[in-house]
Formats: structure tokens, sequence, C-alpha cells
DNA sequence: GGATAATGGATAACGCTATTATCCATTCTG
DNA sequence: CAGAATGGATAATAGCGTTATCCATTATCC
């Protein structure tokens, strides 16, 4: 199959689909002579799954592609593959590395990330077993930390019930993932599981949120862009 | 105070802080003159609040200013703030407008955006409230939508225990928001809750992950970036 | 009161990233 | 053999957040 019958099956544009492969989240076609290649259904497999991680979720390109090669290179270590799916940052706000440092107070320039200890309070108390690299760890802080810095009343404690919801979802999750499937398309089904659903664990949580809004306070219809 | 002292004290430049008063996300200051303003306490934490939300969360600029203007819109209504809130669209990912229509198979020109029966179908099965402007609503429509393109076998009864811990988080979202302070910080509180929590709730789920998978498939570590 | 630095305001430059377009030599198609 | 399509690289574009540049005006301090 040539780039444009991609092209086609995919609704992706030709000089779209170079850009993937200039970046590496798509394999190169089997080259069959200096100006032109061969490509087949793992193409458009995995085209498609390119789109639904850059278009349907938020992930940036670089992101996207650290997941694509874990799935291509952990294929027979799911736990592999979960653990660098899970230490990708998803598309934005979970994590942040040289930070504007909005800090006015630059004290102890130490290594104490600020929310840290909290956090790991958390995961102690949760009884986590969580390797010290996990990016999470560190979201949870600069979580904390913020609330901290605003006044929310809000510490690792009161995170503690959400831990607890969080714990049952991970057993759902993983309960999605007992072995069917070839490898292949288990660590998809694991990306799928893990990345693809965050953003509608959001939404469901907003979903429930103006439910449970509307019960609480008045029953005024106050969600669209319209006003009044 | 004068726009230098306010860069100070919250550690943001002033070009930046000139650039959130054009947008409009940053309430201009009293004017004293033609070339001086007057910025208050209510500057510093607005900046403060601003800065977390773009920095710690992603929100971009534009849906910074929407957050910060319901919470000065409708103060004395909580539920119309978190109704404003909760149509914000999250960061990225959620929600995306005129999309490269990744579908080849463009039949049925027609309203119906491929996953939303199903969504209904969930929200309704759990029986929640919410107004058809929900945009969290189209947000689980085309995650499912994505879910059945790639063929991974998770429809909306998959989603449905889900559902119910997102309700479970719901209750305890509602349950910090009871009042307490006045409505302006009871307003920003809700906002903390609604929207900085979501990075924090991901990375919990990912912790729990991280925990369930290496209790589940073997115990070796792989979670940071170095290898084997 | 007069020199210097800071302010507000607008406008432009920058950096980053995703997407799209342009060239060109080569190679398939008919 | 002619024309269209391919792969490869390179550049143009667009959106956004951030930073820098000018400038007339005004505070600040000697």
């Amino acid at each position: 199959m040539k780039v444009s019958e991609l092209s086609r099956r995919t609704g992706v544009q030709v000089p779209l689909i170079k850009y993937y492969l200039r970046e590496g989240m798509l394999p190169p076609g089997r080259a069959t002579a200096a100006n032109q290649a061969d490509y087949g259904e793992d193409h458009v497999r995995r085209l498609r799954l390119i789109r639904t991680l850059v278009g349907t979720r938020g992930l940036s390109a670089g992101a996207t592609k650290e997941i694509l090669d874990a799935i291509t290179a952990g294929q027979e270590d799911l736990h592999q593959v979960l653990g660098i799916v899970l230490g990708v940052r998803p598309a934005k706000g979970t994590d942040h590395e040289p930070s504007p440092d909005p800090d006015p107070a630059p004290e102890a320039s130490g290594s104490a990330p600020e929310g840290l200890a909290e956090a790991h309070s958390l995961i102690g108390e949760m009884g986590w077993d969580v390797s010290p690299g996990n990016p999470a760890t560190r979201t949870v802080a600069e979580v904390l930390a913020a609330l901290d810095h605003l006044g929310a009343g809000i510490d690792w404690r009161s995170l503690l019930p959400y831990a607890r919801l969080a714990d049952d979802m991970a057993e759902l999750d993983l309960r999605q993932l007992d072995g069917k499937g070839d490898p292949l398309a288990q660590a998809e089904r694991a990306v799928l599981v893990t990345v693809l659903l965050e953003p509608a664990l959001l939404a469901l949580r907003r979903l429930a949120q103006e439910d449970k809004s509307s019960r609480l306070f008045g029953g005024a219809r106050t969600t669209g862009t319209d006003e009044a």
C-alpha cells in the first residue's frame, strides 16, 4: 500500500503522514525502491491510534511517540508497557519540568519539591508500592503544594478518600487488561484503557458534579454558553 | 501597589502581567493617573490563581479567563459558578471542534456525533440530571467513539462502574464546598476543587495502577526513564 | 525645578509545536 | 517514452504564551 492509499484509508493528509514518519511515531514502510515504500495494516492501525491520542486526547506528538515506543518495545511484558505509559506525562498540567518558578520565596534551594513529603504520606497511607521515579508522585506533590499556597484548606488527608476511589478505579482498569488477544493488541489496549480513558473519567466526574450541584443548590440550568 | 511590586510579590514578570491585563484575565488596577494604576491584594491572589491554573494545571489562557470570569460573575450563585466552570473544556483533548474528521466513512452527515447515543445511555442509567449543553457529555461520546473505532471492546456498559466511582467522587467534591468563607473565596475554592484537583486525580489513578500492575504481573521495576 | 527612572499602553519579536506547502530527483504507470 | 506519483528534505504557516521594544507621561529624589 502506498502513501496515497494510506492517506485515503485514514483520512490523514500525506504531508502529515510524512511528518509522523519523520518524528518516528509511525514506523517507516518497507522500502521497495529509492522512492517507494510499502505500508501495511499495521500502519493503518498505528496511524489511527496516533490520530486518536493526538486528537481526541490532547497528547503532544512527543508524548505520543513515547507511548508508541513503549508499545512496540515491551510487547511481551505488559507490566513494562504499563510502566512506561504511566511514566509519560499526560498532555499537560499533570507534570511540568523547568517551570517558571512561581514561588516568590526561593528559600532552601535544596531537593524538597514542596509537597513531596505529603505526597509520600498519602502513598504510604494507601500502602501503595510505587517506584520512586513515577512522575505521578510529583504531580500529586505539585497539586498539594499549589493548594497549600492558595490557602484552600486541602491537605493530603483530604485526598485520602479520593485515593481510595482511585484505587478502585485501578482495579477496574487492570480487570480490563486480562490477557486476550496477542501481546501487541494487549499492549495497545493497555494504552487505551490507561490514557484514552482519562478524559472520559474527568468528564464523568463533571457530569456527576453537575448532577449533585443542581440537587444541592438551586435547580437552575446554568451550563451552556447562553445566558440567563 | 504598582506593577513592579506586584511583579515582585508574585514572581511574575511585568510584561506577562501586562499580557494578562490585556487578555482580561487580570482586572485592571484602579487608575490613579494616565500612566499609573493601583493594584491590591485581590490582584495578587488572582495572579497567583492564574499562574496556578496556567502552570500547574495546563489550562490555556482563554480557558483560564472563562473560569475567572465565572468566579467574578456568579459569586452569589455557587451552582452557577460550578456550571460555568464545568462548561470549560479541560486543557485539551476532552473536546475539540472542527476536527480533521478522521472518519473515512462520512456517511449520514447529520447531527449524530457518533457516540452521543451511548453517552446518553450511560447518563440515563446513572440517573444523572445534567443539562444538555454540558460539554462533558460530548467528551464521553467522543471517547466512546474512539474506543469503538479502534476496536477495543469497551462500550458504555464498561464505563458504568467508572461512572459510579465518579459519582462517589462528585459527592466528595461537593462536600468540600459547603459554605465557609465569603462567596468569593467559596467560588475560588470551587474552582480549585473542580479544576485543580483533576491532574491529582489522574495521578492517583496512575499510582494505583502501578501498584496493582506490579502485584499482578511481575514485580520488576519499570517506571522511570532508565532502562533494564 | 530638573534629571532620572519607572509606569501604562500598544505593538512587534520570539520560541515552540503541529500542520501544510514547496522542490526535486527518482520511479511507477500506461 | 510521457506524465503522474513517491520519498526525502526543507521551508512556510498558524496559534499560543511569553518576552522585548518604543514612547509619552508621571512619579521620585536630589
